[in-house]
RNA sequence: GGUGCCGUGGCCGAGUGGCGAGGCGCAGGACUGCAAAUCCUGUCACACCGGUUCGAUUCCGGUCGGCACCUCCA
């Protein structure tokens, strides 16, 4: 299996640190405002490359950080008239609905950094016995970034290239543009635990450093987030985990691309947003989740309505075919067609060509089954490769419909069942009679009336069949 | 200014030194009471200019265009 490896910016061969088992840490959200369409393809590609880990016989271990103490949750705390405990419950909430609708599953581990303050401050010691960190008088504690030789290397970058950028905010006390905080004195009113340096904060960097070595060790696998944490985030956990422990502090470096609004990166700092949970709400969930499969994960993606509506076109085929065939098939996928699947997953994670190949599951099992064939090793490997990149639902419940169902029935003189589907199958058979009689006005009368609830019904070749939406 | 990524058919989007990934859309056909679903066929693309090569969309150089990072950001 090949990755495209940050560090080095090629594709490499992908080697765990312990044969058979991968440790990922992936960065997750400054819970400061709700989430937006870039935050679901984040996390929908690490739960992608998580799945598929695991699917080919790998134990993962999959952690994501949820970074609950931040100056912009604070400032938006105080914008809403609110504690920043109070913003960030709420957001975390938000976020943790839409991934649910978007089938991500939850991480083994989910830290907070508000949990993790001793590990930061037992690692800002120890940066500070070596050398590679100083207290300020005005009770910050700052990293020495010319202290560690390797900085730049995650990001490509020269030391000296990055003077013009680095500067020095008002009530900062750097001995060196360059340096960044670790430790941030308390303000009055801020949040604040009590420390070596006084009361304060974390910087944002040293969380991810803490924990990813709390809960996957030194040298973890996997280190994922969005390329726009780059620089400075990801440079900054290298230098400080690895000036205080050594090297590596992660092996791969895995980055997604952003998402674009109008060619522009979608950003909370521009406003260039589009909400996730509104999208999920308008949408099928998992249409915007083709939607994110649909492209390499590395590569930027423009957002637009139209791309959605097609990814939801695509997703009514994908379904079609499934309702096609009831229940779990009994035998195991043609192993041809995983190969072929995994090719592209093995390639860095493709998931836009491993698509061309559930398609084509799709056409030749449409195939069969039109030619009377038995498909039930299509469908196999049409359910692998759904549940692999999370695409799979569970069957629509019909529990919200019984209230429309019920009373369809009651005015058809249908007696309602326990089960909702009974329910609809009891209509349906009543249409069946309406159309061997050939009374299609009855028949179309009948349909039109589901259709009206919810219900999609379709006179296929081997009898009636129907399903909800 | 520095660093990096990318330009593929009506739209989206993989990939490859020589054989039309795939999806959406559109057109025609089959099936069908109608509708839907499905199948078949068509819609033969790789920004531009040079170079290497028997042959380049694919490799090299340049031009033009777009984007990202260099500040918080998935």
């Amino acid at each position: 299996m090949r990755v495209f490896n940050s560090l080095g910016r090629e594709l490499q061969e992908f080697v765990p640190r312990q044969a058979g088992q991968v440790s990922m840490y992936v960065c997750g959200p400054t819970v400061q405002s709700s989430p937006h369409i870039g935050h679901g393809r984040s996390a929908v590609a690490f739960d992608v490359i998580g799945r598929y880990l695991e699917w080919s016989g790998y134990d993962v271990t999959y952690v994501v950080n949820i970074t609950d103490v931040e100056d912009k949750i604070i400032a938006a705390a105080a914008e809403r008239g609110l504690t920043p405990e109070r913003v960030a419950a709420e957001t975390s909430a938000q976020f943790r609905s839409a991934y649910d609708a978007l089938n991500i599953r939850r991480p083994d581990i989910e830290p907070r950094a508000t949990e993790h303050i001793a590990e930061m401050i037992g690692l800002i010691e120890k940066l500070i016995a070596g050398g590679h960190a100083y207290a300020a008088d005005n009770g910050d504690v700052y990293f020495r970034v010319r202290s560690f030789a390797d900085y730049g290397r995650l990001s490509g970058r020269k030391i000296d290239d990055l003077i013009s950028g680095a500067r020095i905010e008002p009530g900062e006390d750097k001995e060196d543009p360059l340096d960044f905080a670790l430790w941030k004195a308390a303000k009055p009113g801020e949040p604040r635990w009590e420390s070596p340096w006084g009361p304060g904060r974390p910087g944002w960097h040293i969380e991810c450093s803490a924990m990813a070595r709390r809960y996957l060790g030194d040298g973890f696998d996997i280190h994922g987030g969005g390329t726009d944490l780059v620089f400075p985030h990801h440079e900054n956990e290298v230098a400080q985990s690895e000036a205080a422990h050594g090297p590596p502090f992660a092996r791969y470096w895995l980055h997604n691309g952003m998402v674009n609004l109008g060619g522009q990166k979608m950003a909370k700092s521009t406003g260039r947003i589009v909400d996730l949970l509104g999208a999920l709400d308008e949408y099928p969930p998992m249409a915007i989740r083709l939607f994110y499969l649909r492209t390499h994960y590395r590569r930027p993606v423009d957002f637009t309505t139209e791309a959605l509506e097609d990814a939801g076109a695509s997703l009514e085929r994908l379904r079609s075919f499934r309702r096609r065939f009831s229940g779990e098939p009994e035998i195991d996928a043609a192993p041809e067609v995983l190969d072929r699947f995994r090719a592209f997953m093995e390639d860095d994670f493709d998931t836009a060509g491993a698509l061309s190949v559930l398609f084509e599951v799709v056409r030749e099992g449409n195939a069969r089954l039109d030619a009377g064939q038995d498909a039930e090793e299509w469908v196999a490997a049409y359910d692998d490769i759904m549940g692999v990149l999370g695409l799979a639902e569970p069957e629509d419940s019909l529990d919200d419909l019984r209230a429309a169902i019920d009373s369809l029935a009651g005015s058809l003189d249908v007696a309602a069942a326990e089960d909702p589907a009974a329910t609809v199958e009891r209509i349906v058979e009543l249409r069946d009679r309406a159309r061997t009689e050939e009374d299609w006005a009855r028949s179309d009368e009948l349909r039109d009336a589901l259709t009206h609830i919810g219900i999609i019904v379709e006179d296929a070749a081997g009898g009636t069949r129907w399903h909800r939406q």
